[in-house]
RNA sequence: GCGCCCGUAGCUCAGGGGACAGAGCAGCGGCCUUCUAAGCCGCCGGCCGCAGGUUCGAAUCCUGCCGGGCGUACCA
C-alpha cells in the first residue's frame, strides 16, 4: 500500500493566496516567466522547458528574500539558453522597478549557479503585518477545507487497561491534526471507536471479578490470561465500596455485571487520562451498536453481493489481495462469530451513512495489514478512494540516561500516559509528542523533558510568549498598536525584515502541517520564530526613547505575539503571561 | 520469505531535485547597572547507511544491497 502521507491534496504550491508575500511575488513571476520565454525563443526558436523557471520563498537569508532558479546553469552548460539570460531578466525586472513605485521589488541579484536573487522592498515587506491583523478570519486560518464534514478517529484503544506512554503519541497527533483541520476550513469530529463485548472483554469481566473476590478475602485465582495490572486491583476496590456482595461463581449473571462494571470504569478512567492531556473527543462509539444494529450482518451480505466473499475451511473469507489489500483475510470465523476485521468494515460503513465527507484514522503501524484490508472492502464496494484515509505513525520508546526502553503492556512493566503527564506536565508531554514526524520511531527523551531551562523546546516557545506578554505589561499597553503600513516604516533591521518574513509563512506552515500529516512541522516552525524573537529580544531594545521606532516594533512584537499563541493553542500547549 | 516505515553531527532530529547540508542536546569559550539570563553570541563536530542509475545538478527521485522497527492470527 502506498503511504498516506499525501493523501490530502498538498497546498503549499496551490495556495499562493495564503501568503502576502507570495502574492505578490504572483506579479513577478508573470513578468520574470515573460522575459524568460521571450529570450529563450529570441535565441532558440523554441519554447522554454515549463520546469524551466520557478519563483521560490529564500529560506537562507544571506541569500535574497526570494530566489528564482531558472537552471542557468543547464543554459550555459549544455548551449540551450542564451548565457546572459540571467542578466537580461534581472534588467527587465530593474526597468520595471523603476517605472512602477509600488512593484514591491528593491534589488535583484544575478547569483551563482542559475539563480537570481530578489530582493523585497522593506515597505512591501512591511505589508504582511496589517494583512495579520486585518484579515477577515483570524490570521492562519484558511477555508481550503470548504466546510466539509471531516471525522478524525484516533486512540481508540479498548477500555482494558489505563492508556500508555504509546497511546499517548496518537492522543496528542490526532487531537493536534484536529485543530488544524479546524483552522483550514474542515468542520471537525473527533471519534473514540471502542469495543464493550467479546472475547478480551470477558477476560477482563472475569478478571476483575476474580480481583473483587481477593479484596473480600477469598482466594479466587485470576482467570488465565487475565488482566494483571495493578488498576485493575483499584477498580476492584472502587466496586467493592458500592457493592455488597461478590458472587461466588462467574456465572452469566455476573458475567453481565461485571463486565458492565469493567467497561463503564474503565472507560472513565481513560477519559480521565486524556481529559490531563488536553484531549476530548466529541463522540464516543460503542462496537456493540454496530452489532446490535444488524449493520455487520447487512455489510457481510454487500460484501458477497459483490463476489467479495468466498468460504474456506469453514470460515467467510475476504477477497482482499483482489483488490489491493496486504492478503485474503477471515470476515467471518468457523464458529460463525464476526472477527474485528468484518465489524471494523461495518464501521467504516457507519461512518458514511453519518455523512462524513471524509474520514481520517489514525493508528499505530501495527495496524498496515487491517487498513489494507478495510481499503480493499470499500474500493470493492464503490466507496471514492479518496473518502478514507489512514495516517500511521511508530511507536514510543522512553529514554533515560542515555538507555532505551521498549514499551510492553503484556510484560506489565509499561509506562501508563497518567504517570508520565504527573511527572512533565501537560504541556511538554505534548510537545515532545507532536516534535517528531509520525512516521518516525519516536525517542522520548525523558532527561531533556524533566529540564526547566530552554533546554526543554517546550520552554523555550512558552518563554517567548512570556517576554513579549511581559513587555505589554511594562509599557502597559493592553491594546498594543495594530500599525498601518507606513507607521512601520522604522523598521529596518534585518531581524525584524526576518522576523515578518517568518509570520508570513505561518497560513501556509498550518496547511502543510494538516494537508501533508505533518503536526511536527507546526512545533518546528514554532521553536523556530522562539528562536528568532529571543535573538532579536536580545540585540534590539523594544521600549526606547524613539516613539515611531518603539510603536513600529511593539505592532512587530503584536503580530508575533499572536502567532505564537497560536501555534501554542494549536499544540494544545499553555501560553502563559508569567512564568 | 513478503509488505509498510526508518538509517543525516557523539545523542535526538529538521530538510524530501538546486547554492557552501541545518537545529537542539552533549563538549569548549564568552555576554546580566537597561524590557524576565527559563535568554543571547561564538567555537568544536558530517563519505546525509553502502553501491549503482536518472539529471546540467541528488541527502532528496529510481533500483539493488546492508542495518533497525512493525506487520505477515479463525487476537483486538
Amino acid at each position: 500500500m502506498e503511504s498516506e502521507r499525501r493523501a490530502f491534496v498538498s497546498s503549499s504550491k496551490d495556495s499562493p493566496g495564503l501568503s502576502t508575500l507570495s502574492l505578490m511575488l504572483t506579479r513577478l513571476e508573470t513578468l520574470v516567466m515573460e522575459a524568460v520565454r521571450a529570450a529563450y525563443v529570441n535565441e532558440i526558436g523554441a519554447e522554454p522547458p515549463a520546469s524551466f523557471l520557478e519563483i521560490r520563498p529564500s529560506d537562507r537569508p544571506q541569500f535574497g528574500d526570494y530566489t528564482s532558479n531558472i537552471a542557468l546553469l543547464a543554459a550555459s552548460s549544455t548551449g540551450t539558453a542564451p548565457r546572459d539570460l540571467g542578466s537580461r531578466l534581472a534588467e527587465a525586472i530593474r526597468c520595471q522597478a523603476k517605472t512602477d513605485k509600488n512593484y514591491p521589488i528593491d534589488q535583484v541579484d544575478v547569483a551563482g549557479p542559475g539563480f537570481i536573487n530578489v530582493f523585497l522592498r522593506p515597505a512591501a515587506i512591511h505589508e504582511v503585518l496589517p494583512a495579520i491583523f486585518q484579515s477577515e478570519r483570524p490570521f492562519g486560518c484558511s477555508d481550503l477545507g470548504e466546510g466539509k464534514r471531516l471525522q478524525v478517529e484516533f486512540v481508540s484503544s479498548n477500555p482494558t487497561g489505563p492508556l500508555t506512554v504509546g497511546h499517548g503519541r496518537q492522543a496528542v497527533l490526532g487531537d493536534v491534526l484536529a485543530r488544524l483541520y479546524e483552522r483550514i476550513g474542515y468542520h471537525i469530529e473527533r471519534e473514540y471507536y471502542f469495543n464493550d463485548e467479546g472475547r478480551q472483554i470477558d477476560l477482563l469481566a472475569e478478571s476483575l471479578w476474580a480481583r473483587a473476590r481477593q479484596q473480600s478475602g477469598h482466594a479466587t485465582e485470576l482467570p488465565e490470561d487475565g488482566y494483571q495490572g495493578d488498576y485493575l486491583t483499584q477498580v476492584a476496590t472502587e466496586l467493592l465500596a458500592t457493592l455488597e456482595t461478590v458472587p461466588e461463581t462467574f456465572d452469566n449473571t455476573a458475567r453481565e455485571a461485571f463486565r458492565h462494571e469493567a467497561v463503564t470504569r474503565m472507560t472513565d478512567w481513560i477519559k480521565d487520562d486524556l481529559k490531563q492531556l488536553g484531549v476530548e473527543f466529541d463522540h464516543w462509539f460503542s462496537e456493540t451498536t454496530l452489532h446490535r444494529s444488524g449493520e455487520v450482518e447487512a455489510t457481510l451480505q454487500r460484501l458477497k453481493e459483490k463476489g467479495g466473499v468466498y468460504e474456506k475451511d469453514g470460515a467467510q473469507w475476504l477477497k482482499a489481495e483482489e483488490h489491493g489489500g496486504a492478503k485474503d483475510s477471515v470476515l467471518i470465523r468457523s464458529d460463525g462469530r464476526p472477527t474485528y476485521l468484518m465489524v471494523d468494515i461495518a464501521y467504516h460503513l457507519d461512518k458514511h451513512e453519518r455523512g462524513f465527507e471524509r474520514v481520517l484514522d489514525i493508528q499505530g503501524a501495527d495496524h498496515h495489514a487491517e487498513q489494507t484490508c478495510v481499503k480493499a472492502a470499500l474500493r470493492l464496494l464503490g466507496y471514492p478512494e479518496e473518502w478514507l484515509s489512514y495516517a500511521v505513525h511508530q511507536f514510543v520508546s522512553l529514554k533515560e540516561g542515555g538507555q532505551v526502553q521498549k514499551m510492553s503492556t503484556r510484560a506489565g512493566r509499561f509506562v501508563t500516559l497518567r504517570d508520565l503527564i504527573a511527572e512533565l506536565g501537560k504541556d511538554v508531554v505534548r510537545y515532545f509528542m507532536i516534535s517528531r514526524k509520525p512516521e518516525a520511531h519516536l525517542d522520548f527523551d525523558l532527561d531533556l523533558a524533566r529540564a526547566e531551562s530552554s533546554d526543554n523546546p517546550a520552554t523555550y516557545i512558552q518563554y517567548a510568549f512570556t517576554r513579549i506578554s511581559s513587555i505589554f505589561r511594562k509599557a502597559e499597553m493592553l491594546n498594543p498598536p495594530k500599525g498601518s503600513a507606513e507607521a512601520l516604516s522604522p523598521l529596518g533591521e534585518a531581524e525584524e525584515l526576518q522576523l515578518i518574513k517568518t509570520l508570513d509563512r505561518f497560513p501556509q506552515v498550518i496547511a502543510h502541517a494538516a494537508l501533508d500529516f505533518a503536526p511536527h512541522a507546526l512545533a518546528e516552525y514554532g521553536l523556530n520564530l522562539s528562536r528568532a524573537f529571543h535573538a532579536y529580544y536580545d540585540k534590539h531594545r523594544i521600549l526606547i526613547d524613539d516613539a515611531a521606532l518603539q510603536a513600529a516594533r511593539l505592532t512587530l512584537l503584536h503580530a508575533i505575539r499572536f502567532v505564537l499563541g497560536q501555534c501554542l493553542e494549536i499544540l494544545g500547549m499553555d501560553a502563559p503571561e508569567e512564568m
